[in-house]
RNA sequence: GCUGGGUUCGUAUAACGGUUAGUACUCAAGAUUCUCAAUCUUGCAAUAGGAGUUCGAUUCUCCUACCCAGUACCA
């Protein structure tokens, strides 16, 4: 009898999910949609101390931002269902509104003999543990102490009643069987076992908040949930032999879930799992989206860093997963397609950030021209960059267009320059925001860079950046050439080479052939090569005059873009303030 | 400490017990180009160590080392 695949991704609203979270709920994502089954989400916030408001928002935008929609557990506006219906027969999805269920559930293990109350406060319990410690020892809660502490198990029945009545900060805990093998089978790990004596009495249930702990609520939802498989982190495996034990104690055995614990994701360097810091350290997100906690604190997240979400997903899937293929870039639906459980690590996979811009870029390049131009204008006008549809509706506020559709006096510009911009610069670009560093002087003249904020040589600084300084590289003031690159304009603005540029100055404004990139290029080639110039140089020079570096886009891309009046503008500016 | 899990180039990973141990990212070199980027080509680089089983071990077993997780009235 086949069963229905029933999987959850059970968050606890502690802060933000971070990318390892989103990568569990993927792969639990991936497997309900493969077998045609259900993914569920469920919000288990049992640990009252540790509520951040926030998060449980924060958890389903960012898998909602993923794609990785739920079939249950969320309504269509993206909130947490809370009262039963049928396409929701098993809400609330909160632990907290649960927590009526819980406490039946507790006593019944202790009616079967699978349970006692325990009334050992926090204190005497941190008092065992700060002396056994001393002691060179550990304190464990099981069988070899738990008969000389206080418990119903040692206490008389009429103090038990007592106490149970009169205080309220007494808890329900597993009483761990003596010297019992616990049998696992992991879908990852394969057969473990474990013997009972070396786990613990573990707490079920809180009097003090009437709320269960993670264990019982764990179980007790995942029973009532129906719940098929459960994928979750590798943190988990120490405690399955108590998951196991609680499913037999419920005498839940023939529905128990199938269990597959993944690997945890690394820190780049170093060792030990992701953690928040690692991100703010090197510079890489481990948050989905950006995040400002509490207390005013923000980090990075991967959508405002500007990756797409489909590239995040799958970069994320291929980390501690592989499909036994050399096929690297997987849409979600291919994912869902290719997934599989055995083909999932068992080792902590570090996380490459390198690796992930690739994703990015590859990501970038698929997308039609016509997409990324809708991407960038938001961009571009957040840097005062106007766009218009069309140059007729320009007309009305006197704009003046170049052949590509620009006016760079009034930096006004069409969609239809804008996709030109982006068609011919799209395979030097990781990100969208990119394009602004690669193609600036495309938008605005090295006059106005000041004003709009640009640095000289902004794409080759912001390359040269990913790269480790060499201790030889001379060092410029920029202040004194600016907005032209200062080791360019020492490089390259000699004296007989300015001459040579004030040339290309004149033939580009007496040019009258064709306007396209490859008839002006043969023209302007043809042009120097009939006067013997040293054609490199006078690229060079003139590139630093019209983009403020030397390196970049090709001489003709530019200037069929820029146009007339504003090549020569730009070289006449260059030659007044370099000399 | 104890318990459990893990270990293939720097990183992510591939290899029914039989391969010159493959691929991608990074890095380096060359080609190309007016420069840079892109592209193409080439290169650097790994089975943690030791026993055993076997004709043959990256793969199976054991030991050692190292790494990770758990060891809470947190999840």
């Amino acid at each position: 009898m086949e069963r229905r695949t029933r999987v959850r991704f059970a968050p606890s609203p502690t802060g933000p999910l971070h990318m390892g979270g989103v990568r569990t709920a993927l792969y639990n994502y991936l497997y309900a949609k493969q077998k045609g089954g259900d993914f569920i989400i469920r919000i288990e916030d049992t640990d009252s101390n540790r509520f951040v408001p926030g998060a449980e928002e924060y958890i389903i935008e960012a898998l909602n931002w993923c794609g990785i929609i739920p079939d249950e557990g969320v309504d269509a506006e993206g909130k947490v269902v809370e009262v039963a219906s049928e396409r929701h027969p098993h809400a609330p999805y909160r632990q907290s509104q649960r927590r009526g269920i819980y406490r039946k559930y507790a006593e019944q293990l202790i009616a079967n003999g699978y349970a006692y109350y325990a009334f050992d406060s926090s204190e005497a319990l941190e008092k065992a543990r700060a002396e056994a410690e001393a002691a060179g020892k550990t304190f464990i809660y099981n069988q070899a102490t738990r008969m000389q502490l206080r418990n119903s198990l040692t206490l008389p029945s009429e103090e038990v009643s007592r106490l149970l009545e009169e205080t309220s900060d007494w808890t329900i805990r597993f009483k761990m069987p003596e010297d019992t093998v616990v049998a696992m089978d992991d879908l990852i790990r394969g057969h473990i076992e474990v013997n009972t004596d070396t786990l613990d009495d573990k707490v079920l249930w809180k009097r003090a908040d009437e709320l269960p702990t993670y264990h019982l609520a764990n179980i007790v939802d995942d029973h009532l949930m129906e719940i098929s498989e459960v994928i979750r982190g590798e943190e988990w495996l120490p405690s399955l032999p108590l998951h196991y034990m609680l499913y037999k104690a419920f005498g839940w055995e023939d529905s128990q879930p199938r269990f597959a614990h993944l690997p945890l994701l690394l820190k780049p360097v170093g060792n030990g799992k992701l953690s928040k810091r690692d991100g703010d350290k090197m510079g890489f997100p481990v948050f989905p989206l950006e995040w400002t906690s509490p207390a005013g604190e923000t980090s990075h997240g991967y959508r405002e860093d500007g990756y797409f979400p489909e590239a995040f997903v799958n970069l994320l899937a291929m980390l501690g997963w592989n499909p036994g293929t050399e096929q690297e870039i997987f849409s979600m639906e291919e994912l869902i397609g290719a997934f599989s459980l055995d083909k999932v690590g068992k080792s902590g996979a570090k996380f490459n950030p390198e690796k992930a811009k690739w994703f990015n870029k590859e990501y970038l390049r698929m997308k039609s021209d016509e997409e990324l131009t809708e991407l960038l204008v938001p961009v571009l006008e957040s840097h005062g960059i106007n766009v218009i549809d069309c140059p007729k509706c320009a007309l009305t506020i006197g704009a003046e267009f170049n052949t590509a559709g620009g006016d760079l006096s009034k930096h006004i510009f069409t969609r239809d320059y804008i996709r030109s911009v982006v068609s011919f610069t799209k395979e030097r670009a990781t990100f969208v925001k990119d394009f602004w560093t690669i193609a600036s002087y495309l938008f605005v003249a090295p006059k106005d860079f000041e004003t709009f904020g640009i640095k000289a040589g902004a794409a080759v600084e912001q390359q040269a950046s990913n790269r480790p300084a060499d201790p030889r590289a001379k060092v410029y003031d920029d202040s004194l050439t600016a907005p032209f690159l200062a080791k360019d304009v020492d490089k390259f603005w000699k004296p007989e080479i300015s001459a040579m540029v004030e040339e290309v100055a004149t033939f580009v404004k007496e040019y009258d052939g064709q306007w396209t990139v490859e008839a002006f290029e043969a023209a302007l080639e043809e042009s120097i090569k009939g006067r013997e110039w040293p054609m490199g140089k006078v690229m060079n020079a003139t590139r630093l005059a019209l983009a403020g570096s030397a390196s970049g886009l090709g001489i003709a891309d530019i200037i069929v873009r820029i146009g007339k009046a504003d090549t020569c503008a730009r070289i006449r500016f260059a030659l007044e303030k370099l000399g």
